[in-house]
DNA sequence: CATGAATGAGAATTCATTCAT
DNA sequence: CATGAATGAATTCTCATTCAT
């Protein structure tokens, strides 16, 4: 009788180091040794479970994307089907504070933003992440727009500038905590992209 | 008779080679002699010239901070006194494409914002120039806001809005172009800021 | 089932290498390639197991003043209780040639103690490996005095006057092989030192 | 009419930049630029006036020769003919303290002996500086002995013995000043001497 | 004579990856 | 699965020496 494979686990410890290191070395600072020190583990086991590192950027991204992505869907409940209240709830899930905050998981996005210019693979998943945010907002913004003029149009621009502002936030709140006052990231994107879907729709 | 000294045009081509080499390769793959070759230098002479590998980057970043000041001086005669015709043009200075657009200075930008989080003296300047940015946009959101309401309050979160949007815009310019419909960049932020400060002010 | 740890020998094989490389080629010919390759190894290997070439200095010092006090504690046996005949046998271990004679250790050891200027951290251990020395040969020269004139006064000027002398003839054993002849150096240093507690005692 | 050469001037200036540094930094921190940094020369002019840096050195231990044996003719005329106050001029010319003390000569001299090791041609000049010295102390040694016993047999060992217990007493002032009450290092060796006669003529 | 820019050959150090156990 | 030793290529930085002016 074979041991059960841990491999999931071993996995997800793996993706836990990385997430920890980059958070405060960056991409360059995250060595194998690093990252396995940080999970606990050999630096050998490392590349048992994944092929190079790479591979566990590739996986790391994944994690964060879907991270925020649950934080959005337990929001949704209480959102109702009101859009703005849905886009509110959108900003709200990938810029508030809160409990279920996670700022080393917001450094390791910034990085992980940089080291897809530079690794195509990375790139591919990072655009990847990019364009379905900006659907998901594309579709909000669509929704507020046909009910105030009866048509979309505009939802997708607003929806990338939507998504930039929550990019921006996510590096000031990074490398600039001071610029940003505390704690009210959410508050100011939110305004932004109503005052936006307002001009659009004007 | 010594050989009249050439260290400041050395120093540009230097700083130009890191531009270069940034911006394709991020800045891991920026190497001394990947700079140097870019630059058409020897590797030796960039030591010359500069201390180490960060001193370069640093006098990168004054190099981007100065570039985009220069257009927003450059579009201020044309706006005029009007303070949103003013914040416009900043917008526009930052991201409008143009003659004077630099695509390989937002892609450097964005590596510099990652490589704050990494290296302290990095994070230094880096704060130093988004806390610059944010002052410039409170001072001319503080004059919008005033002229509206009567008075400036909320104009700092304002701008830290303003600045996160932008900063944003170059993150997804330069790791994500198909994000954002090419060239509408500097119209939605301006949309969004408008927005907000109309938010801030109701 | 991990491969048995070989640290231990490994780094004694890299001391040892240093060992071989800095008799011949003083400190600046060990590079880490020579010391690897001195030592059989891969150049990577050596900072496997030491943190940097200094690492690898402070090693070495120890093992040569190891190395020089197994000497005198197996000739203390044969030197009974004799305070003169004990301060024989550490000259003796310190400068006789013979079977367990280490002349790469004498040129390693001029090394170290020109690096001892350079390398603060060199020069802290080697500070205290000459204050040991002077310790132990005062509290010899002490014994002999007070048996002769019933106190100690000037056994601690004396020692340093025999370390001297004793780093002074390693010295020319190593640079200057011509100048003293072969295998007198511990006869003479002998002689020296008690020719000096003579002179202190009267 | 061509300016007259100042080529001595600069030679001299020169090798005093080697000897000011390497009292700090050893021959390794002794690089052309610091060098001509501590002559207050440009680097390009030390190899106008050395062809390379080894021949600094070179110079450099003639200097230091130079200047004790200078300090030793200039003791010599106090000393009258008596061989055993000629020695102990000799020995104070060079371990004694005072207005001609040359604290950096002393730790570039060990440095010297150092690399006496690794560079063949300053091993040359070495030994030629350590075989004149033990020549001259052998003179007095011998003068000494047959003035006691009629002969001279045993003053070259003696003298090598004299030689090293000097060329130890440097390296401790040098390397750790703390081993050897300050300015006892003279009288200390001169009782070592004599003693030394003492016993060599039983 | 003098300057200091320029070169290029190393040197130390790092680190992803492999592999013996 | 797991460990950590081992490798070797890549990288930053240093520095003697050369050379244009």
């Amino acid at each position: 009788m074979p041991r059960p494979s841990n491999t999931a686990e071993r996995r997800a410890q793996i993706i836990e180091g990385l997430l920890n290191v980059i958070a405060e070395g960056g991409y360059e600072g995250a060595t194998i040794a690093s990252i396995a020190k940080s999970a606990g583990l050999g630096s050998g086991l490392v590349h048992y479970h994944f092929a190079n590192k790479q591979a566990i950027l590739l996986a790391l991204v994944e994690r964060i994307v879907g991270l925020i992505e649950a934080r959005y869907a337990h929001r949704l409940g209480a959102a109702g089907e009101d859009p703005s209240a849905r886009l509110r709830a959108y900003i709200d899930a990938h810029l508030a504070l809160g409990d279920d905050a996670e700022p080393r998981a917001v450094a390791a996005w910034v990085v992980v933003g940089a080291e897809a210019l530079r690794q195509p693979e990375v790139g591919v998943v990072y655009r990847a992440a990019v364009a379905r945010r900006v659907a998901t907002v594309e579709a909000l913004a669509g929704e507020i727009l046909r009910a105030r003029v009866g048509h979309g149009r505009g939802a997708k621009e607003a929806a990338a500038g939507i998504v930039a502002a929550i990019e921006g936030a996510y590096q000031l709140a990074a490398a600039a905590p001071d610029a940003m006052p505390r704690g009210r990231a959410a508050r100011v994107v939110e305004r932004m992209a109503l005052g936006l879907l307002d001009g659009v729709a004007a």
